[in-house]
DNA sequence: CAATATACTGACTACTTAGTAAGTAGTCAA
DNA sequence: TTGACTACTTACTAAGTAGTCAGTATATTG
């Protein structure tokens, strides 16, 4: 892999580990056993290595997409969607969307644009998947699958929050119950029998 | 107010608007009309600054817990919840679970254990709210009441960082339909008509 | 009134930061 | 073989960083 794209895998990684203002041209050129200069040199500044990263992950985001579209099963592509963030939880990073949105006010416009229009990628792509499961009987939802869709994604994006600060197994009582939620099958009855309510 | 509480107040505003690593000492001190050694005075370390900024965070939401007692309705407590979040989303900040769960790494295990307090807090006291509203009949949902708690902590975090990266309007979406959800007050049949479907 | 505590200031240190400028080794094409 | 291009290095700067330490003005208290 060039030093171009193990810049951008790396700068990813520490942005999503420990945040935009976290890491520094030293750190990656450290890891990468080269000179800070070398890092300047494909990202003259650290705003055009932020918009990059972002790019790289929207770009990402296209290829899953398109990469899920083998499979017919909806609910599996739902849980393919799912399975992104569980491998996120397992290494402890948090997504793009979290990531870049709290470190939102330290990017640039451009850079800002170009996050608003991953997460618009995402939250059409997963609006689509809603309102196509909702026409077949897929999926059972209340309300727009838009806003079906920013629900689904928040829950996400915040589980690899709680799954740091609580635990790794709250990612899965979350995502579980999220994919339970809008999959009908053998479903109880909304409200619960309390039988084996807990707390 | 005092120098220690208003380093206090702004260092949460700042914490939660541009992150932890996104101002120094001398942002709090040029803000505060003070040196930076003032600012050491009352808190020897940054990572002091940011236990002293986490504890009084789960302090208010003490006080907020106790004061919405005084509310009888589960539904009007709930929204009650809902409505801090919204504070956040037009001033542009985030929540803490949101900006200490991004900045997770860079603080020490101590405070750590603190935003695990505070944040466990906030899920039993929700916990607690969707188990009594669910037996009395003012709220429903499938599942543990921890896990939908989790799920509406995750929805109103994560949602703060959709108000920053899509527009404000993004919170409404989200927090108007996560309340409609569990209200169970004249709801419309789970599998929509679909006749005004949008997208 | 003297001793003590509080809440600072001024001056400083050691280090990290993004970013620049000039030079170099290797490749490749005309 | 020359001249351009790529991918760096070395050496640097100016600014910002957390943190220290010795003072100082002002209350407070025994």
């Amino acid at each position: 892999m060039s030093t171009h794209d193990e810049i951008l895998r790396l700068g990813d990684d520490l942005m999503r580990m420990h945040g935009f203002n976290a890491f520094s041209y030293y750190h990656l050129a450290d890891a990468l056993k080269v000179r800070p200069a070398a890092v300047h040199y494909h990202f003259p500044t650290k705003d055009a290595l932020a918009l990059s990263i972002v790019n790289r992950s929207r770009e990402a985001f296209h290829s899953f997409s398109e990469r899920v579209l083998l499979e017919a099963d909806l609910q599996i592509r739902l849980k393919s969607f799912v399975r992104i963030f569980a491998e996120n939880a397992d290494t402890g990073k948090i997504c793009l969307m979290g990531a870049a949105g709290a470190d939102f006010y330290s990017l640039s416009e451009d850079t800002r644009g170009a996050v608003r229009l991953f997460v618009l990628d995402i939250i059409a792509w997963l609006t689509d998947l809603l309102d196509e499961g909702r026409q077949c009987g897929d999926f059972t939802f209340d309300g727009l699958p838009r806003t079906r869709a920013l629900l689904i994604a928040t829950n996400l994006a915040a589980s690899l929050h709680m799954a740091r600060i609580l635990g790794k197994k709250e990612f899965q009582s979350i995502s579980g119950q999220l994919v339970k939620d809008i999959c009908p099958s053998k479903k109880s009855t909304k409200r619960s029998s309390s039988k084996v309510r807990g707390k």
